[in-house]
DNA sequence: GCCAGATTAAATGTCAGACATTAATATGTA
DNA sequence: TACATATTAATGTCTGACATTTAATCTGGC
């Protein structure tokens, strides 16, 4: 592992990234312990601060975890689908609120993805999630819940529904969508929502995994998709009469 | 924004996470400057060096940026989808290679999404995702053809078939599926594989997807489904036999 | 008055050395 | 043997300095 230190990026990016290629590449495997940071910084030719500096970044992607005392050091980490699964979810909320990501685009995405697992929910979903999934029907219909926990229960909701897919990689891949989009499409709709109805779509979509019929699951999924566009249109919609009746008062 | 002192967590992971918060929570808008290190270490009240960890670690996220002279600074970075796509494909691969995923559930996963933008694909590809997959079918049928270029050809083709969906999110959600997957999915059968029958199938793809004809395209990956799994089957068998072998031998 | 070049200032990048804290291990004593 | 203590090696943190980069400002000549 070399360095230039004449590139123009940081040393410290030059040293994470020759690590980071390292642990990919499989030269560095999981909990290996790294050597210590005074030893990186003779071997790079650089000062243990900025050593840190790149073990910091690698700390930042759960690539590395370090250990303090006598035994002590950076050790490659595990990635677990927890860590992974934490990283889509932030990842993917940052992209969508700073990319001006419009509705249908996001909605059509996420309802494509939730349809993917469908299938296999169907066959496979355990009563453990179907408990789940009626537990949340059961909070939404409470009246006095507030826009935020409903949010959270039918993310809890959908959730169960991907996970009930049974494929691990499937769920973790599937974490954006129902952790960053669903939440999205919530804060837009929540104004115009009818509760009464997505519970409906809930309850229906919970019997029809009940009775393993996915043919039945997927026709709900593309009922709720139907049902979201509409809310988020008539939204759009309010916004722009309001507009237009500013317009004219000013005019 | 407040840290305390007393946490067992690293001073630079509290900033970090403290800073982090203020971006997502949307109190720090894109391009938006950051206080300066010296500013960043008065107010959280630690010495400059624990404050430029803590930055490096989001910079290792691509939530902020520096630029070094007089009007520099760290500036919240606008999370672009060609970084928040190469994060996913390399957050994927290493939860691939360090977790011990079943090949089953991996090829499962991979081509339930692919599927997913099937639908989309048939009635939206562009003339140049056609002419890409056209292309890539043309050099897969070189046989002089390298075993890593087959892969990344064939991580072209299939990119191509998802960008077809004409949707971003998705696209982006897709990139641990096929860039992170599928080449897994080569290392592990390219003994066994016959070039013939997956360029086969890709033509069969391409015919589908000219003609706008969703049914076949899913059928189509079906079928490329089917064939990956049983190649990973006779290399698995193949493996067997030869533990068997050795064991009867040694014996 | 205006432009080109030199200067300045403010920020990040890097370094050196020190001390604090932590945790395993070795050591010594009851 | 068992427990308390000392040692040690590592990360965590601080201080202060210097290097480098970049934009703004100043200055002199036309």
């Amino acid at each position: 592992m070399k360095i230039d230190p004449n590139s123009s990026k940081d040393l410290s990016a030059q040293i994470a990234t020759a690590i980071r290629d390292a642990i990919v590449a499989g030269e560095l495997i999981v909990d290996q312990r790294l050597p210590s940071e005074a030893e990186l910084a003779d071997q790079f030719e650089v000062s243990r601060p900025t050593v840190r500096e790149a073990l910091k970044r690698l700390a930042a992607q759960s690539l590395i975890r370090t250990q303090r005392g006598a035994t002590g050091g950076a050790f490659v980490n595990r990635l677990r689908y927890a860590e992974a699964y934490t990283q889509q979810v932030t990842t993917s909320t940052l992209l969508l609120s700073m990319n001006a990501v419009s509705f249908d685009v996001a909605c059509e995405a996420r309802y494509a993805l939730e349809r993917a697992c469908a299938p296999m929910s169907a066959q496979r979903r355990t009563p453990d999630q179907l408990a789940t999934m009626r537990a949340e029907i059961h909070r939404q219909s409470q009246p006095d819940l507030s826009d935020e926990a409903f949010c959270a229960s039918d993310v809890t909701f959908h959730r169960a529904l991907v996970d009930g897919a049974g494929n691990k990689v499937l769920s973790y891949q599937l974490a954006g969508a129902v952790e960053a989009m669903q939440p999205l499409m919530n804060m837009i709709t929540f104004s115009a929502r009818s509760r009464e109805a997505i519970v409906a779509l809930h309850t229906e979509l919970a019997d029809a995994l009940t009775d393993k019929d996915a043919a039945r699951t997927d026709q709900t999924l593309v009922k709720l998709e139907a049902y979201t566009r509409e809310l988020a249109q008539n939204v759009a919609d309010a916004r722009a009469k309001r507009a237009a009746e500013k317009e004219s008062t000013t005019a």
